[in-house]
DNA sequence: AAGCTTTCCGCAAAGCTTTGCATTAATGAT
DNA sequence: ATCATTAATGCAAAGCTTTGCGGAAAGCTT
């Protein structure tokens, strides 16, 4: 028991020498003699000695932690973003510390807490659908810990982050739909305090307009971000008098959510119904019929996360909204056949 | 810049009290009186103090970290897992650190070493696909430290784990689609050397034994547990002069790829082929058709896991492998209409 | 041979917390 | 008034590492 891993002192004692020889030799001080560090390098392997992190933490005020605080761990969207924050994190010799706020602002604040009480050296936070204040974000600006948003932000003036083009994607989606010989096209949105909420939905109505059809509020419906409010949402819009031939959802979950209500009626995607998503690329492809949609580098993002919140790490703040570039691909599920038309 | 983290001496100096007094104070120590307790109380309050966990780690010898090692994030099935075993080790007041192998038995090895580094108080492994070989798990027992393994162990003697209830499984896998009506019943597993290979082929066996079905050892494929390797496996099935009814895949990931090549030959599932899989909850019900499969309740697997780690943690070691029952729960994908037959 | 420069190593402080022991002041006892 | 308790607080060490500075020994110069 007790403690498993060996220190200097361990080192020292064993070789009747002190303990700042031992600490100079193991890193190749020019104080030291050769056949000093020789002898003290091959202890240090023999005993498999790793310098202790608390304590060069406490010397050298770092942790080598960053916190993440995502709305969920197990959307592919998040994992995958998650994958490329670490693997940049970890080439920089830091730890990645997993939070999830489970969409609830409270968990989101409370991970917060934690992570600053664990001494992590900053935060990358997407914001929980609930998140409808930013005063929690605000007091990390102000207590000049670095932060770094991405996808659902907030504060673009004070807070670095990483955002699709949502506005773009979004009038994409629309222009495909209508390309394709959709006309009555439905957008199923997210909470409206989320900035990809409004961001997309603005492309929407400025896809709309490109297009030259006329809006109608009937198309647009909220939805609370998980499979059944989705579902809850396309039946909704099923029940329409004057139904949609196209439907896009804010994220993927919401898509999936859209595809099984459309089933569920008896309808055929695409021949009835287009569908098109917001995912990453790995699931537009396992679901049936294969999902247009707008694919997010999901790993690349997360990396570019990574960079963005080192650069302010070390050179300071300076605000910085990187914007990533999507995708439009285009496969089955808006792929309406003309001829049944 | 600098320290944004006041300490126990920046109340002292503050109070003109002694540093002892004050962590004295804030942890009702009797030998402290109240009106002492109340003021330095309310500063720390005040000044937002919360006591340094490297401090305390190099104190206590503990650092209330907990490592996991999985061979993906992304996955859904790891991703839940994860949720379940984070869940409790906060109760426990503990973080969890994630790493991931990316199904790389040397990657796997440097994970375990960086999170020893890190002085995680102990481990959780899944093991990557790629590991054939125990040895950097056997020194992880002989050098005491807490390891509990899980889905894909080993050394069962000498490590706790926590498994599903495989072979059971995959026997009533095989039974139910005898019961349907299907006969050439395929199952594609993954590499031997893995724990759920070996079990869940022993229950395809004992599966097609109870069921008097001859085996056939061509209905038997191997992949790497990949979507692209799984499409492979399906599409060497498919080309079989004697092609099979049926078909199963060792998880999830392997589930699609099935699914997708038998789409892509332009059969149907489930009346050309029956499909089935191990999986997880969520993405059963997302693919089409919805697919029968065996459930593992992940969430409360990562759960138990915690709770095992903690066991052994706290009441040191005894060996005990801990078996989650499954369920198979019958969706669209096996329900061969008899009429066409 | 005495003084000076190198060469090599050790001391001690700092970073933060906990805790056994010592210290001080005050109270009570006689 | 003096001694013995009790109450309240401070000192210092330990846990581990880094690093400026001081010190000892050896080699060199003159």
């Amino acid at each position: 028991m007790g403690s498993r891993h060996i220190s200097l002192k361990d080192l020292a004692r064993e070789l009747n020498i002190s303990i700042s020889t031992v600490s100079r030799a193991l890193k190749d001080h020019p104080d030291i003699s050769r056949e000093m560090k020789e002898k003290v390098k091959k202890l240090a392997i023999e005993r498999n000695y790793t310098p202790n992190p608390l304590a060069m933490g406490l010397l050298k005020q770092e942790t080598r932690m960053i916190g993440i605080v995502v709305p969920d761990l197990v959307t592919h969207f998040y994992a995958s973003i998650i994958s490329g924050i670490e693997s940049v994190a970890k080439e920089n010799g830091y730890f990645a510390v997993i939070a999830s706020s489970n969409e609830s602002i409270i968990k989101e604040k409370e991970s917060i807490d934690n992570l600053l009480k664990a001494r992590v050296e900053g935060l990358i936070v997407c914001m929980s659908r609930e998140t409808n204040t930013t005063d929690h974000f605000e007091k990390l600006v102000s207590r000049d810990i670095p932060l770094v948003m991405f996808d659902r932000v907030c504060l673009g003036d004070k807070i670095p982050a990483v955002i699709a083009d949502n506005a773009d994607a979004s009038q994409k989606i629309v222009e495909h739909f209508y390309s394709k010989g959709y006309r009555r096209i439905a957008y199923v949105s997210g909470p409206e305090n989320l900035s990809i909420s409004k961001e997309r939905m603005s492309g929407y109505r400025a896809g709309l307009k490109a297009c030259g059809l006329t809006p109608d509020e009937n198309l647009v419906e909220n939805c609370y971000l998980t499979f059944e409010s989705a579902k809850m949402a396309m039946n909704r819009l099923l029940e329409l008098p004057n139904p949609p031939d196209a439907v896009y959802g804010i994220n993927d979950t919401v898509a999936f959510g859209l595809m099984k209500a459309i089933k569920e009626a008896g309808l055929k995607i695409p021949d009835d119904i287009g569908v098109v998503g917001f995912t990453d690329e790995f699931h537009s492809v396992v679901v049936t019929p294969a999902l247009t949609s707008v694919t997010h580098p999901t790993f690349e993002m997360g990396q570019q996360i990574a960079q963005l919140f080192f650069k302010r790490l070390t050179t300071g703040f300076q605000a910085e909204t990187l914007i990533v570039k999507t995708q439009l691909v285009e496969r089955e599920s808006s792929n309406k056949s003309e001829g049944r038309h």
